[in-house]
DNA sequence: TCGTGACATCGCGATATTACGATTTAGACC
DNA sequence: GGTCTAAATCGTAATATCGCGATGTCACGA
């Protein structure tokens, strides 16, 4: 239950000001709003695919937005065979709300 | 009572992606530590002078830094003669931490 | 084992940010 | 007026980010 060090934290904030890294994290709330997949997205997280297609992106933009938004600790990744999946990482997001007020 | 809009959460997330403006933001908790001025950091903010000092860079990268933020409405410039003092926007700031969880 | 599909990484040009010194604007004071 | 100081803006080079296509890597299936 530790706080955020001012690394990440200024990482997390660079990761978000990006609208659509921003975006993203916003649509992974409601992972079942994404086409259905074989492991439903409320499990393990939504398919690159889908979250590529919604962005409308390269796959390769969507691998680094994704990319950058998990070196941030602000999502987790679950690779199942060729598929990653991402969902939100709550833990990290309940702490930079609290760190805002706090150290912020 | 509004809330912030897409892009306003994004200039400030920005603008708190900079290690040294996101320590400026946190010196600005405790204006009093700062060194003494005419009219008082907590009543008018803290003189841009200060903030230089304390941040060590030039005048011109303080100037920015601030002008950065105050664009992100994250702290409110009040000019007093030729000096410009610097201080919190807590509202925009507590809107920021509410917007974590709601919006992102 | 040879494809095929999914994803990460590389390499690149375009663009944005960074931080500075120099200049300009503006107020205070004589 | 003239001069000082504070701060914003301008111009700049260095650096970082953005977004893409191309390539590499790995898992699956025929």
């Amino acid at each position: 239950m530790g706080e955020l060090s001012v690394e990440q934290l200024v990482s997390a904030f660079k990761a978000l000001g990006h609208p659509t890294r921003l975006a993203i994290l916003g649509w992974l709330k409601d992972g079942n709003s994404f086409p259905p997949q074989d492991r439903p997205a409320d499990e393990v997280g939504v398919c690159l695919k889908h979250i590529q297609a919604r962005a409308n992106v390269s796959q390769s933009t969507a691998s680094q937005f994704m990319a950058t938004l998990q070196r941030a600790d602000l999502v987790i990744c679950t690779r199942i065979g060729q598929f990653s999946h991402y969902r939100r990482n709550e833990q990290t997001i309940a702490k930079l709300g609290k760190a805002i007020g706090a150290d912020v």
